[in-house]
Formats: structure tokens, sequence, C-alpha cells
DNA sequence: CGGCTCGTTGAGGTCGGTCAATTCCTGTGG
DNA sequence: CCACAGGAATTGACCGACCTCAACGAGCCG
């Protein structure tokens, strides 16, 4: 279940550390702890939200099987991990974790990588919840899902998605109804297809890109 | 220059590994490197952008003498490393370097440290940018750079900012007129002073948290 | 002291938000 | 397998916070 870069006595260590958590959809995997907690999330998919006010939440980020979380202790703001579809994650306290895995440098690596893979992930979602419009949000949610999540299908890309439109508008800064909008936007200049309320497909991924605002890239399509 | 958690021949060990950058107020310290990036802030200032495209950037961090900076190779965005005031720094390939702390445990702590650090920061901005209002945007700011360079005064902190009016905007995904506006709503409600370009007191942090909207905290004033 | 950038202030426009009504899924139970 | 209920998503009309454009004033450097 963890990342199998430890023997087996030394996952022994690890596992001794965490509390199993298997959540239904919608459920929540960590809130209100008051230390920071890391959280290997081994299947289903979540979200990591922060609230700005009662009635104000921000989707953070959103994490699939095989993801490594932190989720901080509450400071200015309180976080909350919650499935997005039925779930088992191990959940640890970060200091605890962090000083067993000092011990073992493969272990590290694999923490370290994914703190730099989730801040580079925060930093591109500044990039595009601060300066972006609402179309290029959501062309820069799509191409970041299918890269993600996205089941190839010859050169275009389907996506199932978990979460809900208000998830993805939490998760961008907008409303449900721009979402809406801009989805319809979007399937109306030939860009996407929509079936049922989770099932997205990318007709021209190199066309989203560019309306995502990203660099011209030669030869990868993310 | 190194944060002093190594021994000598460990310390000459990594110096080898970087280069030493001195760059004066308004230059780049890293910029359009095609491999990840490593920096060490040994003095000064500097805020890490990106850009959304041409003229529209947005800065994705601040960071001050002592920051270890992780600074991305360009993907869906370009990044670059600007000093806000006369800096020195030591830039290494993050890849390297991070092999060789593979050896030394309490450096990588220090890395981790550093790495969730940022996480932990880039995540507040995305609540600040995704959720608030101008004024509370304006507020987080004025907050968070009081505990990161406020000098106290009694009760109150003094600011000195070494980022222009448009950092701050590009910070926080306004316009410089906002900003302008909303300091001077927030000076208009005795809630700061500001003195020269630079400088702002503020008076009064349980009120200016309120108005941020952050948690309650009894004791401490973040 | 002069020049010039940076910051402030004002007037008007726009993108996305808000409120409200309708339609469409989807999963549940017959 | 189909009908139904209830929430989710879509669509439309209007509004407002922030942006844009423009002019002015203040602070900093030579």
């Amino acid at each position: 279940m963890l990342p199998s870069v430890a023997a087996d006595e030394v996952l022994a260590q690890f596992e001794a550390l965490g509390r199993l958590r298997i959540v239904a959809s919608g459920g929540s995997i960590v809130a209100e702890e008051s230390e920071d907690t890391l959280v290997y999330l081994a299947s289903g998919a979540a979200k990591l939200v922060a609230f700005a006010s009662q009635d104000r939440e921000q989707v953070v980020a959103f994490h699939f099987a095989g993801d490594l979380i932190s989720v901080p202790a509450p400071r200015a703001h309180a976080y909350a991990l919650l499935a997005l579809r039925a779930s088992e994650a191990i959940v640890f306290p970060a200091g605890e974790l962090l000083s067993v895995a000092h011990e073992h440098p493969a272990m590290m690596g694999r923490i370290v990588c994914s703190a730099y893979t989730s801040l580079r992930r925060s930093r591109e979602k500044s990039i595009v919840i601060g300066r972006k419009t609402a179309r290029e949000r959501v062309a820069c949610f799509l191409i970041s899902m299918a890269d993600r999540i996205g089941l190839p299908e010859g050169n275009r890309c389907v996506l199932h998605l978990p979460m809900s439109r208000r998830d993805i508008a939490d998760s961008l800064g907008l409303t449900i109804e721009t979402i809406s909008r801009q989805l319809g936007d979007l399937r109306g200049d030939g860009l996407i297809e929509t079936a049922g309320r989770s099932t997205i497909r990318l007709l021209d991924l190199a066309a989203l890109a560019a309306c995502a605002g990203h660099l011209i890239k030669q030869s990868s399509q993310i």
C-alpha cells in the first residue's frame, strides 16, 4: 500500500505510525487536526479544501491514488481533506513520519519529490487564479486533469471527473454558473464534448493549450 | 553562508555544486533555466514571478534572506527569480543538490522543511486570490509581511516593504490602482499609517486580522 | 533643485457574480 | 426495466467589484 521503496520491516515501521482510513464518497479523510498531517492516498480521489470564511471555500488541490498529501494544521485558515469518491488512505502525523524518514533516504526522497510537485501545482494554480480569465482558467483546469487522469483516445483525451462543478468553481476561484457557461462556450467552439455530468472529451489539446495561455511547446502536449 | 547544519568539508561539497550570484536591485537571480533550480538567498529580498502571458505577470512568492527557494523549469509557464534589492544568492541545480543531500539528513530535513513552508504559503495565496475581496487580500498581505519582515513597535508593527505597488498587485491578482485605493481606505479606517513609498505602520493587528478574514486566535497575532 | 518614475485619485466600462427559473442527470424504489 | 424524486447543471437578466484609462501629485535620485 505504501510506495515500495522500503524493505518489509521498514514498511512495518511506517505503517505503525499511520492510521488507515476508509472513507465513502463525500466523507472526510482528515479534518481539524491540531498538527500538520501527511496522507498517502492509496485509492480514490480527494480535494484539499480551505475555508476563507463559513460560506466561502477554496479547493486548494485535487489529489488522486498514489499521491502523498500534506494537510496543514489550521493557522490563518482551516483545512480539510475530503473524499471525492470512495477512498483508502493512510494518515500520518507529519513530524513523526519525517523523523522516521530521516533514516530512510529513499522514503525521504519520495517525500521531497511529492512536496515539490505539490508546490509546483500550487504555484500554477496561483498563476491561473491570479491572472487568467474565466475561459483560460477552465482550459487550464481541463489540461491539468488530462495530464493527471485523462484517458488517451487517439489524439484526443477523455476525462471522467470525480469532482462536481462546484468543486471546479471552488478550485478556480469562480462560480458554478461561470464554469457552466465557459464549458458551454468551449463546446460551442468545438474544443470539447460533454456527456453526462462527469465525462468531458477534449477534442483539440493544442487549441485548448493555446486558449489556456500556456507556453507553446513544439512536441509535447502538456 | 549556507545554513550551518553541515560540517566544513560537507559544506564545501555543497558549495562546489552552486554558483554564487551577486545581483543588484531589479536584477535577475535565476531566469530561463532549463532545469529546476534551488536558490539559497543569503541576503536581500526577491520575488518569484511567472508569466501568464507577455504583459501579465504573477508574483508567485516573495522571499527574504535565509530562504531556500525552488525555481521551477518552464513547463506551462516560465518563471524567474528577480531581486527586489541588492542580493547575494547561491544557485543550485535541484537534482544535484538533492542527490548530494540524500547523504546528509540534516540538510535534507532543512530542504523538506523549506518546501513545506513554501507549499503552505502558496496555498494561503491561493485562498487569498481565489476567494477574498480586494480589501481582505491587502489585509492578508500586510499581516503576512508583518509576520516575515515586520519590526515590532509596542503592540504595533512597522513594515519597510522592498516591493513596489505593482509587485503587490501582481502578487494579489489585483491592479496597482486597487492596491492604492485599499491602502487609502485602511488608512482612513485608522488601521494603518503610511510614510513614503515603502513604510507602512500597522496600528491594529487584531482588527487587520479580522478584516483579512483569518481564523480568530486567542493569543497569537498571526 | 530638476526630472522622472511611482503612486494616488477620479470617471466610466466590463467581466464575472448574484438571483431566479428551467432542464437534465442519476440513483433509488417499485 | 421503468418511473420518480431530488439534486446538479444550464441558461437568462441584472448588478457590482474591480479594471481601464486618464490626469494629477508626491517621493526619490542625480
